[in-house]
DNA sequence: ACTACATATTACCCTTTTATGACAAACAGG
DNA sequence: CCTGTTTGTCATAAAAGGGTAATATGTAGT
């Protein structure tokens, strides 16, 4: 796997050197700007493939610089973290639509950090664990956005897609709506609960075209399960 | 397992000092309020995993704040834990919805403030103590939420789930129904000792169309015990 | 056997949870 | 700008679950 570029907009010195060095750590390569003017210029230079952004920063913040990013087609794919300070109105973050990806109050543990990170760039595509994910008759490539069933195509919308995507690197195990909604949807995007049944159900509908209703199975009063295993059968015992 | 975040809310300093210390002793990150607006702030940088309320605080009542928490989505499923003094019409804290998870009556041992914590966030599902659960032949995986003897699946409403559940990781021993109620149900509902019969035999019923309606039996004039042991054996003699 | 009390079982009704269909705003490409 | 998709939300329908009370059955003590 190609190193992914990370760009690290950050005004403060020594936190910005400290991300440097846990993204290095992590395997990422990086770049640094001390603010929005400065990221700008780098960006001209070579597209990083995720930003993470401060808040709060000197001349444009970094909030008003994000938003400007969402409104350019050039930019508007590029995920974003937000960094804040902890009582730096965190709610906001969340509530206004910045168009971040997630978003991370400091201070946070650096395994923390480079999980979420991995986490967003995995739902935006950037990361491919595996270019192709097969369960049962199931294909899902990655690489040319294509789910099947058998030999046959399933025509899926985006969010379909990446839901499909989740199950499938997640099967047998339950996930309440809200953790769907974060692993799916991103946090930092408020989207009802009841949304998911939704998707759930168009996700059955497709499957269901192809005799695969099954394979999305409410759990009451907890959640949504994939399985592609048979209902019926006993989930294996674990050796303690 | 990450630690999980355990939000004070008390405005006796001294009282809320001690709390954090316990809380720390028991392994659990915590933070601090002195009254609901307090919390209401500290809530919407770091979202807890559980809120120890004191019933009475200086503006907003704690029954008051945990009222509205349990009418936002966002806060719904936040457990929470009220402290009251002795005295303070226990009876009511038990009677109104507040919606609370458990209470405790002051003074109370740390160490049973902790077991209570614990027993909460077990059946909120905070903690996963172990994914999967067996016992004999059968299997209770609560990472996927399902439920086997042998081979074969079987269908349990989320109530029985969580009878099941407590049944397995308590076996061989005896339980009132109070105590059932209060480890299965959670304290601070309040329902008819005899509604746990109905469980008892909606278990039963379900257990025995495989065969094992041996597995819950009746101590008659206490409750009821859960063994996959054979009954007609004599218990193990143990050494004092 | 009879009484008093404990447990089992059933049926009912209300509440909560989930499924579904329709709509409108946002979006993507011409 | 249109035009067909996508996607989030809401209203409503459908289903499942769970608590209670009434009734039946069982048990122990006398």
């Amino acid at each position: 796997m190609p190193s992914l570029n990370i760009l690290v907009v950050e005004d403060e010195d020594a936190i910005r050197e400290m991300l440097l060095m846990i993204l290095e750590q992590a395997g990422f390569r990086s770049i640094a700007a001390a603010d929005a003017e400065d990221a700008q210029k780098v960006m001209d230079e070579a597209l990083p493939d995720l930003i993470l952004l401060d808040w709060m920063l000197p001349g444009v913040s970094g909030v008003e610089w994000a938003r400007r990013l969402k409104k350019d087609s050039m930019y508007r794919e590029l995920p974003i973290i937000l960094l804040t300070a902890r009582g730096e109105e965190e709610d906001k973050v969340r509530g206004l639509e910045i168009g971040a990806d997630d978003y991370m109050t400091k201070p946070f543990s650096p395994k923390e950090l480079v999980a979420r990170i991995r986490a967003v760039l995995r739902r935006t595509g950037k990361i491919n664990d595996l270019a192709q994910i097969s369960l049962g008759n199931l294909v899902l490539d990655t690489e040319q956005h294509r789910f099947s069933i058998g030999d046959k195509q399933l025509d899926v919308s985006p969010t379909e897609f990446r839901l499909m995507q989740f199950f499938m690197t997640h099967p047998d195990k339950v996930f309440t709506r809200t953790q769907l909604l974060d692993q799916v949807w991103g946090r930092s995007v408020y989207i009802e609960e009841r949304t998911v049944d939704v998707h759930i159900r168009r996700l059955r509908k497709i499957l269901g075209e192809h005799g695969r209703e099954d394979l999305v199975q409410t759990v009451r009063g907890f959640g949504y399960r994939f399985s592609v295993a048979d209902s019926s059968a006993a989930p294996i015992a674990m050796p303690s």
